[in-house]
DNA sequence: TTCCTCTTCCCCCGATTGCGGTATTTCATC
DNA sequence: GATGAAATACCGCAATCGGGGGAAGAGGAA
């Protein structure tokens, strides 16, 4: 089986220097660098892509964070770990949605490390149970539930309210449909009808809430 | 220490009796109750409150996340662990939306089946790496990203702002507010300038993307 | 063929909005 | 006491919107 390689990002001298240890005297594991800032980040990834970087949060200069989203742009397939000391509702969240698949505490065991940079390697997002309440939670309060009634909208009045949502006027909605201005108004009549709503606003605070378009 | 109180409602009679076995049998657990069905869940419940319930989502009659919903409704205080022999995004979704913790698999192993119950008892989701993936995964799809920018709206503003987004027109507002309708143009007039639109959808709209009110 | 839905287009008219001003009062801060 | 931000209020005017109609072609279903 090939190694699992690894490149790890740690301002602490002392921590970076165990893991380093850790990773590279594991058999199954290979670490292809370790950093203590992000500076060169890219270029460092380039050199050699890893599978797994493990990304300490909190660091000099740019923040994990900010990192992870460099990462997935330019390396959709390389799974992040974020480590630290934190575990507050903030930083899961930005780093969640910065594309990071696991996050761990830098209290976690040697073993448990490694488990942790298996499991994101092997498509999972290995987290503390509490992170995971956490996140459990965060997204219990964040999702919308997607359109449980079914207003039979056509499909081109969902096109017109989908462009409703995105700010256009009726005038620019025609311009961009290529259809007239009055045929356009038919449509949002319509569409409030369906709705059961009687102004612009109310239709666009629907369609975001319900999740229509 | 006190033991951890569970009930359990699985449909199938082997893997009930076993559960039951298990949770019964080891010491800091005890079994308050085993149901293949969750047609007297509340009556069941009330009887002898238990800390952690123990929920199969597939079964007869009433399905799981049903009955999470319930039993989160009338005793919040009360962990849901669900276990399936599915993980699909649907189910983990419904799930977590109705208020479950924790969400294991079947083919979890006994003393994996033990360590969950006690890491929802102790505040904990627990989820294997895969599910937690899925979760992570829905989570980055579906969650919006509060204000980065600062619009430094005033609490005025805000107010107004909220209105818009439930759709009131300004008149309402003006009503609703007890201002004046001319009062409650000015604060629309700085609003637009504020978050850079120029009509009440894009206003709207930018208010529920970025989670401004 | 007839019926129905979807899409297209048009008119009228009152209400509302967007944008340009100006102005006063309150209240905290300097 | 001066300054500035916030909240209050008003006017005018062009543009847009909302609600009320009517109408006609395309296409599928009964």
């Amino acid at each position: 089986m090939q190694a699992i390689k690894v490149a790890l990002f740690e301002d602490n001298k002392h921590l970076r220097e165990s893991l380093s240890i850790l990773i590279s005297g594991t058999p199954g594991f290979q670490l292809t660098g370790a950093y203590p800032d992000c500076d060169e980040l890219l270029y460092q990834l380039n050199k050699e892509l890893p599978d797994v970087v493990l990304m300490d949060i909190e660091m000099p200069g740019m923040r994990g964070t900010e990192a992870v989203k460099l990462i997935k742009k330019d390396f959709p397939e390389v799974q992040v770990l974020m480590q630290t000391v934190f575990q507050d509702d903030e930083n899961i969240f930005q780093s969640i949605c910065a594309g990071a698949s696991g996050y761990i505490l830098k209290t976690t065991s040697p073993a448990q490390y490694l488990e942790a940079i298996r499991d994101v390697h092997q498509g999972g997002s290995p987290m503390s149970p509490f992170i995971a309440r956490r996140v459990v939670s965060l997204f219990a309060q964040n999702v919308s539930v997607p359109s449980l009634h079914n207003y039979q909208l056509t499909p081109k009045e969902k096109e017109v309210l989908s462009l409703m949502v995105q700010g256009k006027s009726i005038k620019m909605i025609a311009d961009a449909s290529d259809i007239s201005y009055e045929t356009v108004r038919t449509h949002v009549k319509n569409i409030y009808s369906k709705l059961h709503v009687n102004c612009n606003t109310e239709a666009v605070s629907k369609a975001m809430r319900e999740k229509i378009v």
